[in-house]
DNA sequence: AGAGAATGTTGTCATTGACAACAATCAGCG
DNA sequence: CGCTGATTGTTGTCAATGACAACATTCTCT
């Protein structure tokens, strides 16, 4: 089955944007299935290990994750023994988040999965244009 | 609420891959609002028009799409009369996909609306990195 | 003619995004 | 101080989406 001609989709950024980040993210969950780990929750414990103590607000806004979402989200992830959440001292309604130690070692198991996707992801991009494209997207925020 | 630092979030191409892309759909959404267009719907859409008489097959393995996913999308695009599907001459298990005359109308406008929103996306991103952005993530297929 | 593949349809499930309502707590202001 | 409005986290619900299986019809190949 030959592909067809995609027509104006030709001049829509989004379209291939889509394309490439599907591509990715199943590329993702499929390395990462051994720890059944998603993108959303890698990125979670990516930012709780680089900001411990943060709130559920500062985290869902950093990451464009809805409160509602990123609750169910936490509680997954503390169903799992790989975060806790107290108090916050200065504000009663801030949950404080940190990884657990068990968390850090998921988490390192983690990212040395996730350091596999990226290499792949580079050499099938092509390690060129994977860096520009780091450099093109970055600037964003 | 300051954002918090992204740590190891900085080397994954597809979480900017993934911020970009979301940006560019909600805008087109909310862009397309007033001719309720989803971008899947849009991109069958143009598919339909630059290839008349394709397969459902083909238009979805051209755009990604699974099959049972694209035959309620097309159920809803012809309950809209914007196309209709009567059986190929040749296999009679295929559907030889159209746009009616009234579908080419709305069309005309939803690729109107569609333009804006990538001008002005141009805008936000720069055209200049826009156009590098195209012509790095054009060459995959 | 018959076996297996392709096509489109329908059903179902899990994930996700979005939104509203709610209780608890905070901040600001009289 | 006490009150009003905002913030934080939680839960409920709905719509859209992706994935997968089962099915009838039709084609292809031998």
């Amino acid at each position: 089955m030959e592909k067809l001609a995609l027509g104006q989709l030709n001049k829509h950024l989004g379209y291939f944007l889509r394309r490439l980040q599907v591509w990715v993210f199943q590329d993702f969950i499929q390395r990462l299935g051994t720890m059944k780990v998603r993108p959303a929750q890698y990125s979670v414990l990516l930012i709780i290990e680089a900001n411990p103590g943060s709130s559920q607000a500062a985290v869902g806004q950093t990451l464009g994750i809805e409160r509602a979402r990123l609750a169910r989200l936490l509680h997954e992830l503390e169903r799992r023994k790989w975060i806790n959440r107290h108090a916050s001292g200065s504000d009663a309604r801030k949950h404080s988040l940190h990884l657990t130690a068990e968390g850090e070692k998921a988490l390192a198991k983690i990212k040395n999965l996730a350091e596999q996707h990226e290499a792949q992801l580079a050499e099938r991009v092509g390690s060129k244009r994977h860096m520009q494209l780091m450099d093109l997207l970055r600037d964003f925020g």
